[in-house]
DNA sequence: TATGAATGAGTATTCATTCAT
DNA sequence: GATGAATGAATACTCATTCAT
């Protein structure tokens, strides 16, 4: 894809660009494609696959694939989306999980830092290709913002859910800057916005106590 | 390229990419061709272009540039070793500035993240090339590591010059935290790591603000 | 089709290219398919539609388009041989107006090159797709050879209706070439031939009188 | 091609399709796939041939070919319009030998429907394809009308040279018509505007007698 | 040194035809 | 009879790299 895109609906969900709603057979030779194709991207990168190695892999025909798909650039994107979809999933469930078991802002900060680390780290291989996809192609990066906004208000809900606990009164403000701030550390950590120059403290799981402690302290103390 | 690289010599400064040292016309050729790769890069993507086009844009012949460099590949890295001198130049004058003006760590961490932020912001579109192509490229991530640590080394040196100031005993520690997350920051909001779900905070002057006062609590009333 | 057919029967009837007398429902579909292709043959040429739209535009399976023609190629015939018969019945009708309409050769010739002119205008469309296809298609350009045989037959035995008025003595042979020269000026004007280089002549009219002018001054007074 | 065609230059000299003037090798080179292409389209037809055949046969490369052209549609473009381009000669030379040795006009007729017959039948082939491909790109078909009228307004001009044996006023009109006539009687026995329904006359040779003696007529003759 | 013409492997996409239902 | 989902062969074009001059 020399980097530009259509028109474009700024929806990814895997009904945008997939075809027709399928089942039985159908549904399993879409399903065939996509697993083929989401194992080829993870191992050589977003677009570095032909769709002749998809066909022999999923053991689907080329037209199969222009049968769901209206291009290679729509798999791919398909590949994106569902795994987005698992994301949000786990996502909401984990949060459901940390607030139920955190009496207070300081059991919540660190167990939120950590089960969000695990919960990015489990999908960072395809985030990876994601976000990557998304520095050129809006079809991606649109819903991805969404996503990582609706992540953003449920995290900030859930700080808030404590505030009586916050000093000062910019509350939403803090919660906010804290959830940036935690999210920016942890995809930098799994390198998710690249690989480059991360991961270079020795200690990862030191980095997120320290990522949990400072939130705390900042939420609780900061004027 | 397929997302695979030779031998690899992990060193990217520009002499290990280039071929020889230049003198006179030759020096002025090999800069027109860097040049004109790098506004190729700029407008298009790391890969995006065609050496026909440097050719024409830079006033080289094609011959020429295989005289410099071994491969496309080269010259991509090359412009980008190119740009990380720079960066690491203006960093290190930028520091040196901010401590000389900064009498104590509430001077200086707020001044420090404003500061960096400028940094990055100035050199972010190549920035940004760059650590796309760390995705994948490790004689781009390894160095780029390098320098990251350097990066490192210098600002938690500097905040350590304020350790009297420094809350409980885990001095080092703390500093290290604090880059990670101070440097995390800034470069997604800069969409360094990638585009997709950066800049959702209204307010990026805010998000620094912030920044540096979380910063600063942690290290001042964080045990 | 890549310019060959197979085994070839000479006879390009509806009914050798259509596979059985349809009737009812099952005629009506049919028509809707010759319909369809008809459509889309006039609005892109000859071959440049997929059996897809056809099945789309003409409310038909695809499997029902098998189920009539044998292929692509035997459909496209179809509709080509469908519009000949119209052509047929046309010109005969023509003539016969013509031909009791007209006093003597002087009357006759130029009705005649008037009212063939305008039955090949109000035909020309398909009639330039059946050519171009003539041109490689024997299924087609045999019987289409068949069709302008008769068409000269019958011009010939009109103008011989006015032989006393003819000069000399090789009446049939002069009818012949007259009527040769009247198709060729004809079919080229209305680009039947194809459409390159034809219609130079400011005043088509004009041409068409012309002709007639020169037919009737050749059969009357040539040697 | 799917029948359409960019902005477009009216021009078709061979320098309007191909790209630069050669010379030595690479001339030679040129000349390769020109003969190569040309062989494949009389072979085939216009299009019904791979670029990957022409590379074989004509011992060149696929990307020396998109060297001189920028597509196949502009290798099939060149080739034509070498062909015109010999046409145009061999017409200019046949017209001046024809009037050379005519008399009078009942001494130019006949030789030069005899001669003019002989100039086409001898491009038939080439000219037929061009005149295919007329049908639908512009490119060919504009110059074509260009080349046409050239045609034309020459045997008009050589008719004209006879005038004082002109019967009636309309002498330019008269030979207009009398050229369009020849032309289109000629075009259709070579069978150049398409193949299907031509040579029905058993004799051909006697055709192009009786089409001089009906334009002899006519000139002389018709009021 | 310097040039730039020549090379040719590699790939997304279309669409006539088949055949299980 | 009727359907339309599945098949897969076939092809124009790009561009990094080489090498004769």
């Amino acid at each position: 894809m020399p980097r530009s895109t259509k028109a474009a609906e700024p929806m990814l969900v895997p009904e945008s660009v997939s075809r027709q709603p399928q089942q039985g057979r159908s549904k399993a030779s879409l399903g065939r494609m996509l697993a083929a194709a989401e194992k080829l991207m993870l191992e050589r990168g977003n677009e570095e696959f032909t769709l002749q190695e998809v066909s022999k892999g999923g053991k689907v025909s080329i037209g199969s694939i222009y049968l769901r798909f209206e291009s290679k650039d729509n798999l791919v994107r398909a590949v994106i989306a569902n795994e987005l979809e698992r994301i949000a999933a786990d996502e909401a469930t984990m949060m459901a999980e940390v607030v139920a078991a955190s009496a207070d802002l300081a059991a919540f900060m660190p167990r939120y830092v950590e089960s969000y680390a695990e919960v990015l780290r489990q999908h960072a291989p395809l985030l990876r290709l994601s976000m990557q996809r998304a520095s050129f192609d809006p079809l991606v990066s649109e819903p991805g913002k969404q996503r990582a906004f609706r992540s953003e208000e449920a995290a900030v809900a859930a700080m808030l859910g404590y505030r009586a606990e916050f000093c000062g009164n910019r509350h939403e403000q803090k919660a906010k800057a804290a959830f940036h701030i935690i999210f920016a550390t942890l995809a930098r950590q799994l390198s998710l916005g690249s690989t480059g120059e991360s991961a270079s403290l020795r200690d990862w799981a030191e980095l997120k106590a320290e990522l949990g402690r400072m939130c705390l302290t900042y939420l609780k103390q900061a004027e």
